[in-house]
DNA sequence: TGTTAGCACTCTCCGCAGGTGAGTGCTAAC
DNA sequence: GTTAGCACTCACCTGCGGAGAGTGCTAACA
C-alpha cells in the first residue's frame, strides 16, 4: 500500500466511481475532464501509470482506458467499512416495502429477498435464521382424521415443523391432549436432540400408545439433522442487465447456481461475527462469481439465532448504497423476527387500533 | 386442412421432428436424405412449397430452409393428443425421483418443479392445489408464550395455516384447550367463509375471551381471501441454453417474468377440465413468451382440489416427451396429495419397514 | 521538480467489399 | 408424377481500411 498518496487516492476514487456508472474502461481525458481535479490529462495519465504499476488498475488492452482491479475495490470497501457513514436514509424505503403484512417465516425471508433486490437492482440473497437449536415449548397433538394425528412442535423461535403421523385410530380427542400434556411437560426445555434422546424413557408412560413416541421421535431426529435454512431469491434477472453478464454461458451458469438453493446458501452464509461482509471478485471462491461481489449482512433473532442476508452483483457494485441498504434491511428483519416468537407480522398491531 | 394428403403429412412431420432437434432452418436436401422418404429433394421442394402456401411452414428468407410455423406445431400436437400413445417409461423416472422424502406442500411442489425441468430440460411451473374451499376440521390453540397462542386450523386438504394470535395472559393450557374443543364442535364442517360469519354468534359463549374470536375472524377472513396458490418454478436457466433465447434481451424479460409469480400463475392455470392444454406461440396470449410454448396439465387431490403443473419451452419443443413426462408426473402428484390429507410423505411407509 | 502540451503509436470498433455455400424455384426430360 | 439440372438469392464469413479513443514518451514550462 505504499507509494499511495492522497492525490493517487482520489484519482483511484473517480475512476472507481465513474466505472461503477458506466462500465467502460475509463481514460485520463475522462477523469480530469468530469471529475474537477485542476490536472490535466497528462498528470492524470502518469498517476494512472503508477496506479497500475501498483495493482490498483487493470489495462483491458493497451489502447483502452483502465480499469479497477479487485484490489482497488478491496481498498474502497475498507475505506467505506472504517468510514462508517451508511446508515443514510434507505431505511425508510426498506420499512415502506414491509407493510404487506406477511406471516410465514418463509414467507418474509421470499418477500425480503425481493425487497432488497427490488431496491438494489442486483440479486438478492436471503437465508432464514439458524444457529444455536431451538428449545422445545409445546407439543401438541391434533386429530386429523381416523387414524391420524397432526404434531405441532412450537420452540422458543417459532414453529420448527408440523408433520402427521398415523396414531391408533381409536384415540379420542381428549386422549390426544392428555398425551399432548404429557410430552409437554416431559420436554419442555429440551433442544431438538436431547428429545430425541429422552424418549425411550416416556414409553412406559404411554402404553399402548408407544408407537406414537417411534414416530415423534422419528420426526424429531430429522427435524434436528435438517436444520437448512430456507433460501430466498430475489431479482436473479437483475444480473442479465449489466454488460459483465451479455455472455450467454456466464449468465447461464450463474442463474443455475442461483437454482441450486444449497450450494448457493452454502456460498452466501456469512462467518464470523462481523456486521458485513464484502467478498470481491475471486474473493468469493465461486468460479461461476468471478467477476461478481457478493456482500452479505447478518440479522438475529431474539432467541440468538442468525440469519444472512446478501446482494451480489458485478464487482464494479454501488457498495455504498449496498451496504446502507443492507443494514437498514439487517434491522428491520431482526425487529421482524424478534416479535412474538419469529412468527411475524401477527394481528396485534392492527387489531389493536381497530 | 384441406389439400393435405397423406405424403405432406410425413413431410411435415419429418420437417417438425428435424427442427425441434437442430432449431436450424431445415432444406429439402436434409429430408430427402435424413429420413428415408424415397422421394427426391426437388419433390420435397414441391411439397414444402405446398405446405408453406397452405400456412404449415415459414421461410426466414427466401434461400433459407423452411420452419414449422405455429399452426404446424399445433396440427402435429392434436394429432399428438388423439393418438393417446404418451404412456411410455417416464412414469419410472419421475417416480425415482420422488423417493426423497418431502413433507410440506410447498415443499412439494418445489421438488416437483425441479423434476419437472431436470427431466425435461425446460422450465417447469407447478401450482398448488386451489379450488373448492377446504372445510374445516379441527381448529386447536395451543399456548406458545404467555398472552400469545398458535392457532392451528386442520381442514379436510390439510393445515390452511398457523398464525400466532394474541390471548388473555392468564387463560392456561386447559382453558385453551376447553375453547379448542368449543370453537371445533362450533365450526366444524364449514368452509373458511362460512366460519368467518358464524364467529359472531358465538360471542356470548366465549365470556371474557372474546377478543380471541376477533382474532381469529381476521386470521379466517384472510385466509379465505387469500386463495393465492403456491408457485414453484424449476429450470429457469434451461431456457437460455436455446438459441431463441440468445437475444439478452428477450431472455432477460422471460425471466424477470418467471419472478412476479403471480402473473406467471395466472398465465400458467389451466382453465377447463381437459387433462392437457397446449398453447403455441401466440396463442400463450402473453408477448414475453410469443415464441414459446405452454403445456400444462393437472392434478388432483383426493377432496377434489385441482392444481397445475407446466413445462414452457420453446415452440419447438418435443411435445411427445414433454406431454408424457407431465403425464406421469401428474398421476404422482395426486397420489402423493391425496394420502393423509395432504400432507404428503408422511413418515407411515418408512416406519411400517423398520 | 512537478505539470503540461504535443505527437506518434496502438488497438478496438465499424462499415464495406467479395467469396462461399446452402437452399430455392423453374424448366425440361424421364 | 418424379427427377435432374441450372440460375438465382441471400445469410454468413473474412479481410481491409478508416475513425476514434487512449496511451506513453518527450520536451518545454513554471
Amino acid at each position: 500500500m505504499s507509494g499511495m498518496d492522497e492525490r493517487k487516492f482520489r484519482i483511484l476514487q473517480a475512476i472507481i466511481d465513474d466505472y461503477i456508472l458506466t462500465a467502460v474502461p475509463v481514460g485520463s481525458r475522462t477523469i480530469s475532464k468530469k471529475y474537477e481535479m485542476g490536472l490535466s490529462s497528462a498528470t492524470i495519465r502518469n498517476e494512472m501509470s503508477d496506479l497500475e504499476e501498483l495493482g490498483y488498475l487493470d489495462q483491458p488492452h493497451v489502447s483502452a482506458g483502465r480499469i479497477p482491479s479487485a484490489k482497488a475495490y478491496r481498498l474502497y470497501v475498507d475505506q467505506l467499512l472504517q468510514s462508517g457513514k451508511l446508515q443514510s436514509g434507505s431505511t425508510q424505503a426498506v420499512q415502506s416495502y414491509f407493510d404487506s403484512r406477511t406471516r410465514q417465516m418463509e414467507e418474509v425471508v421470499d418477500q425480503a429477498a425481493r425487497v432488497l433486490s427490488s431496491l438494489t437492482k442486483y440479486t438478492a440473497v436471503v437465508l432464514s435464521p439458524t444457529g444455536s437449536q431451538p428449545r422445545i415449548q409445546t407439543i401438541q397433538l391434533v386429530s386429523v382424521s381416523h387414524g391420524h394425528a397432526l404434531v405441532v412442535i412450537v420452540t422458543d423461535s417459532g414453529i420448527v415443523r408440523d408433520t402427521v403421523i398415523p396414531v391408533p385410530p381409536q384415540l379420542d380427542h381428549d386422549t390426544l391432549y392428555a398425551i399432548s400434556r404429557m410430552l409437554t411437560e416431559s420436554l419442555h426445555g429440551c433442544t431438538l436432540t436431547e428429545a430425541v434422546q429422552r424418549i425411550p424413557l416416556l414409553t412406559e408412560r404411554m402404553g399402548e400408545n408407544e408407537t406414537i413416541l417411534t414416530h415423534l421421535g422419528d420426526f424429531l431426529s430429522e427435524g434436528s439433522a435438517n436444520r437448512k435454512p430456507h433460501v430466498g431469491v430475489g431479482g436473479a434477472s437483475n444480473m442479465l442487465s449489466y454488460p459483465e453478464y451479455s455472455d450467454m454461458d456466464k449468465a447461464r451458469s450463474f442463474l443455475s447456481l442461483l437454482e441450486t438453493r444449497d450450494k448457493l446458501a452454502s456460498i452466501v452464509q456469512q462467518q464470523g461475527d462481523v456486521a458485513f461482509t464484502v467478498r470481491i471478485g475471486p474473493e468469493t471462491g465461486v468460479p461461476e462469481m468471478s467477476d461478481c461481489s457478493i456482500v452479505t449482512a447478518t440479522y438475529s433473532t431474539h432467541s440468538g439465532r442468525q440469519g444472512t442476508i446478501g446482494v451480489i452483483g458485478p464487482t464494479r457494485m454501488q457498495y455504498s448504497r449496498v451496504l446502507s441498504i443492507l443494514s437498514s434491511m439487517g434491522q428491520q428483519l431482526s425487529a421482524l423476527f424478534s416479535q412474538d416468537a419469529e412468527t411475524p407480522g401477527d394481528n396485534t398491531k392492527r387489531s389493536d387500533s381497530e
